[in-house]
RNA sequence: UGACCCAUGGUGUAACGGUAGCACUCCGGUUUUUGGUAUCGUCAGUCAAGGUUCGAAUCCUUGUGGGUCAACCA
């Protein structure tokens, strides 16, 4: 009975040091906090699973928090799509929040900051502001209107609020240090002027408070302990702690900010500038294509949520930057439709196959298994007839014996049918072959128990009965980009490294008739090539499949 | 020529001063009415140099390499 230690990642190690010199158990809080200005991706899946996953170990509320302080770039139709995907991901926020609900108190804490001389606004353009900031290896220069009186301070910033100065004309800035190291201790901009309709607030206000004047206080107002951001915020803690002190009562929590590395995945691009670039220059269809890193892309595509938080929870939680293999969120989606996926048959690039032997208008129905690895999926029927339709690369007229497939004179079993033998083919004027003859064992018919059907034959291959089958459009896709980490070049533009074939649309495939019934979203193995879903865009009487990811094929490895 | 962060097999992560482990990938064997699955196995790692210590992936120093920071974005 060893107890298995299960390693904590370093975020766990804090939390638990943190509980160890006494926090309190019931204090711990999270928030996951994304901005309404785009779509989540595997990336922010990462960021989800860690936080509501602290949650729901501890015990502890996450909140839904909503980073909407720039009116410019949010948009309602962001929220209810980051929402549903959350949703969709397993997870359940405690309270849904916005930094918009805080406006009020974030614009009294600022008075605040200018009574305390912490804070002055500067009528300078945004160019000056910026040459006094000086470079990260160069100081900056103090703002002429750093000295401002307070009570003219919070004139100005009284007349920013009502509306009575222009937009871009003034800013309230933070009084800090402009000689120090951290570029964003330089006295950062606290509120800007922006005439523009906020999402929630309306046209209530005429200032719009940055980032991390926000934040921080934002953690604050809701006691979250542990403020969980990617990497580059490092130097944003710094003021992250700087504010914090401004208003902090001596009393209650102080949250605390920590960085982790974003989840890079290989093949693909994560920041949601490239992913909108795709979107827009028409690379893919949309923010929920197939291809697309995008959580609503991978849920089209026929990922499912488990293996989405599976693929998370084992990539792990680190602080050096990574791109992660592709392969290893396709594992955890073969993995999981491995046990869960009806096992059909399809067959994508036909060619006739006619049962010389087999009577000409018999028709039987085969029995077969659903899934093999799962004993309650039970059975189906499927209708077998003299002409079907196999795979165009299952047939060789003549190979060498690793080619287990059908070759002349040669036999293989037709999965859950007979064990047949090619005879001749017959060929058009290009010398393609039309149709292959063979000839069937009528003793071995699958699960029989004769003893002819106990007969090991090397290869098994699929069919559709060309009678029965029904057409159907299959989009196989591929990696989006050709290189593993597209936008690692700094001298090239990550577009350049789109990969021209990520999609390819068969639209004469053929599908077993069971598969009528299908909806929207359905999954399946088609068998002895990969694990297929409907797609969105399927219509009852032309339905569309799309690829998941292809089956492990050891053959076509050794044939490389 | 700054500050800060990071460095463990091909990839992602563990080991918290005491046997470098796990997963994915790759390669090979067995089983198989899916060249799938399952199962067994192989290859493969502590960035470098010093130092502290009985003992260093771990602590210290220096170097090397990578990342971040100069939006009225988050």
């Amino acid at each position: 009975m060893a107890e298995e230690k299960k390693s904590l990642n370093f975020i766990e190690q804090i939390i638990e040091e943190d509980l160890k010199l006494g926090l309190n158990l019931d204090k711990l809080r999270f928030r996951f906090p994304p901005e309404p200005n785009g779509y989540l991706h595997i990336g922010h899946a990462a960021s989800i699973c860690l936080n509501f996953g602290l949650g729901i170990k501890y015990n502890a509320p996450v909140n839904l928090r909503f980073d909407d302080t720039n009116p410019t770039k949010e948009e309602q139709e962001y929220v209810d799509a980051i929402k549903n995907d959350i949703k969709w991901l397993g997870f359940e926020w405690t309270n849904e929040l916005y930094s918009s609900d805080y406006f009020q108190q974030l614009y009294d804490w600022a008075i605040l900051l200018i009574k305390k001389d912490k804070a002055y606004v500067d009528n300078q353009t945004s160019a000056q502001i910026a040459e006094q900031k000086g470079t990260p290896t160069k100081v900056g220069t103090d703002s002429p209107n750093r000295n401002r009186s307070i009570d003219d301070n919070l004139e100005l910033f009284e007349k920013m609020k009502n509306g009575d100065l222009k937009e871009g004309s003034h800013v309230l800035r933070a009084k800090i240090s402009m000689t120090a190291n951290n570029m964003l201790m330089r006295d950062p901009i606290i509120y800007r002027i922006l005439y523009e309709k906020h999402h929630r607030t309306g046209n209530d206000w005429n200032i719009y408070p940055m980032y991390d004047w926000t934040h921080g206080e934002s953690d604050y107002i809701e006691q979250v302990s542990h403020s969980l951001c990617t990497l580059e915020f490092n130097p944003h803690r710094e003021l992250y702690n700087w504010f914090l002190k401004q208003v902090y009562s001596g009393e209650d929590l102080k949250p605390k900010q920590r960085e982790f590395a974003r989840r890079n995945l290989s093949y693909t691009v994560m920041s949601k500038r490239k992913l909108l670039q795709l979107v827009e220059e028409g690379f893919v269809k949309g923010w929920d294509d197939p291809r697309m890193p995008t959580i609503s892309g991978l849920r089209r595509r026929g990922y499912t949520a488990k293996s989405i938080r599976d693929f998370s929870n084992t990539a792990g939680i680190a602080k050096r930057d990574n791109v992660t293999d592709i392969a290893l969120l396709e594992f955890h989606i073969k993995n999981e439709l491995n046990k869960t996926a009806p096992r059909v048959m399809a067959v994508l690039y036909p060619v006739k196959l006619v049962i010389t032997n087999y009577p000409e208008n018999k028709e039987e129905i085969l029995i077969a298994e659903n899934n093999p690895e799962d004993e309650n999926s039970g059975t189906r029927e499927i209708p077998f007839s003299r002409v079907l339709y196999i795979e165009k690369e299952d047939f060789r007229g003549q190979a060498n014996k690793k080619f287990f497939r059908l070759k002349l004179d040669k036999e293989v079993r037709l999965k859950n049918a007979y064990i047949i033998k090619a005879n001749a083919v017959v060929k058009d004027e290009n010398g393609e072959i039309t149709e292959i003859h063979c000839t069937y064992d009528e003793e071995s018919k699958s699960g029989s128990g004769s003893e002819a059907s106990k007969r090991k034959v090397k290869g098994t291959i699929h069919w559709v009965s060309v009678k029965h089958a029904v057409k159907a459009e299959v989009r196989l896709y591929d990696r989006l980009f050709t290189e593993e980490a597209p936008d690692a070049h700094k001298e090239k533009d990550f577009k350049e490294f789109i990969n021209s074939e990520s999609l390819k649309v068969i639209d004469n495939a053929f599908i077993e008739p069971s598969l009528k019934t299908a909806q929207i979203r359905d999954q399946f193995q088609f068998q002895r090539l990969g694990y297929f879903n409907v797609d969105d865009d399927s219509k009852k009487d032309k339905m569309v499949f799309n690829r998941t990811v292809p089956l492990r094929d050891s053959w076509a490895k050794q044939n490389k």
